[in-house]
DNA sequence: TATAATTCGGACAAAATTATCCTTTATTTT
DNA sequence: AAAATAAAGGATAATTTTGTCCGAATTATA
């Protein structure tokens, strides 16, 4: 569905919103190590993130990753999946045509769309915040 | 969301299914062409599609590929694209950990997994008769 | 029986994705 | 000012996916 970049990325992204939730900036280290990701193409995959504003960076001793209270409702899952793995998601033909076409449809564009359009959906009304909140109180989980 | 082996798969095998309609028994050459899809690939594809029973072949002169009519009935998508693809689309989570587990669910679990029931109903339900008589009809297509 | 057409199967090659390493830049602390 | 810390960025490597090539096996036809 998501390529691995863009699990991590979300990962990434969710942990960043915990934890500023708490007033914590944090560092890649620490990220991978609670998202349980490579370091290095994480920090590749959190340097996309700042660049899309998804979060925001700071260098230098006590830097790291932080994302504002405000932001983690504005920020959907949407715009983190659009920042890595770009709108392949939303113009692709699910059999591979060249770009979905309603006018040249193939055989399952119709059954297909439907399904996309409330993955669409989804991940437009998906913020960072709510997905952080189930983690606060220890429903769901980053890694196993 | 699907590999592009399992794209080119579906096309390939509903072309066989529109041409065994015809009665006409179809080679690599020929579904390559019509599918728009690299031929030597397009034919690994057709093996294991073979191996799986989705369609059947036939070696040698006026050989190729067919598919019964009544097996266009009972041949579902989900059985070509677990062919291909094996089962990740239905028990991969959509954050990347190991497996998607209600136990230990990942933060966004709950509308991933109404997501991937509603893809993996359409797939269940949609055989490779109904995707090949779009195409009899002129309305949908393989290529553009 | 020889020939030609076709799938089958294995080895190989190219491209894309995933992952690592190391140097540079910015910033805080000493 | 120097040292230490952390992200940024570039080069490179490993792995997976996609794609090619070619000989072997099978079978219809001449
Ligand atoms: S044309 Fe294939 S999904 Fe729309
Ligand atoms: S655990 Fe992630 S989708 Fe179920």
């Amino acid at each position: 569905m998501f390529s691995k970049a863009c699990e991590y990325g979300i990962r990434a992204a969710v942990y960043v919103a915990l934890q500023s939730l708490e007033g914590r900036r944090v560092s890649v280290n620490e990220i991978a190590e609670e998202i349980d990701s490579p370091v290095a193409f994480t920090a590749k995959i959190l340097q996309q993130l700042t660049r899309s504003k998804v979060i925001h960076s700071v260098k230098g001793p006590t830097g790291g990753f932080e994302i504002e209270r405000t932001d983690m409702d504005t920020v959907k899952l949407s715009m983190i999946v659009h920042a890595i793995d770009g709108d392949n998601i939303y113009v692709g033909c699910g059999l591979g045509l060249k770009e979905c076409n309603a006018k040249k449809p193939c055989p399952l564009h119709d059954k297909f769309v439907a399904i996309r359009t409330d993955l669409k959906k989804m991940l437009e009304s998906t913020s960072l915040y709510e997905l952080a909140t189930g983690l606060e109180v220890g429903l769901t989980y980053l890694k196993r």
